[in-house]
DNA sequence: GACAGCCTACTACAATAGTCGTATTTTTAG
DNA sequence: CTAAAAATACGACTATTGTAGTAGGCTGTC
């Protein structure tokens, strides 16, 4: 079920795509004026890039607005994301284990962080709130 | 001071650059041989991307045995993954606990590893550890 | 119902990236 | 010394990305 498609996104089509996610539904224009200005590209180039990600099954159009396409995301942040930390962890052998240690040399995750983590972890893991929880419990 | 250049690789440009940092000083043959079977170019396509990378200076020539030119890396696996890593960062909003999150959620990370590395972490803060910790120790 | 404006659908083109083939130059085994 | 083997130096081509112009189609407005 949660088995929707992890497109290779490129750096420029994964801004446009975070904008989308974003905005929800979009028009081009807005996903346009959603860019940070400094890097903003012409309308067309913006058009040119959306409708490239259609054809890579990452947005779809959903309806029209006047004349106007409003698309939205067709895969998740989430699934696009985890593909993205997969690709970087296999650089680090696959574990995340040398990446924290990375993360933490370059200052980026601290202890506090570290802890509160902990915590989160031993809420969720020491009591199953209600519902479903069971699936993902990949203990080695 | 580790002020090296932190050049954008992409995806076949990493893998030859592992490779390399594996090998520690190279020819294109040897790094051609130690890409993976299925996927291993051409001779002459190693060839041109170990140039280009050149080009990008993300490696040099150090000397030539026979006829053939000894390449090694001339940036750090460190600072390469350091970018990779900042760029992911940037997707999560800079900070590196909602990657953290990610990871734990898709099951890259148990608690177990959060709680060594927290405990590395005293070790480290608390008091220089004891010895055996020393990451960057130089040739293999 | 003519027009200004916004959109779309196409087309184009340069810069990268990925892949090699080939003609030469070296090195080296006989 | 000579020929095969191994590298090199280049050139070429395709695919993908990044960027955008243009012609023509709706639409809302006097």
């Amino acid at each position: 079920m949660t088995k929707d498609k992890t497109v290779r996104l490129t750096k420029f089509e994964l801004e446009l795509m975070t904008a989308l996610w974003e905005l929800g539904q979009a028009s081009v224009r807005e996903i346009q004026e959603k860019l940070p200005e400094k890097k903003r590209p012409a309308y067309t180039t913006v058009q040119t890039i959306v409708y490239r990600l259609e054809e890579k099954g990452a947005v779809r159009r959903v309806k029209k607005i006047g004349n106007a396409h409003i698309f939205e995301a067709a895969v998740t942040r989430q699934s696009t994301h985890r593909r993205l930390i997969n690709e970087l962890l296999d650089l680090f052998g696959g574990s995340a284990r040398p990446l924290m240690a990375h993360l933490v040399e370059t200052g980026k995750l601290s202890l506090e962080d570290v802890r509160e983590l902990e915590s989160d972890l031993l809420k969720q893991d020491g009591q199953p709130a209600k519902g479903e929880e069971g699936k993902k419990r990949g203990r080695t």
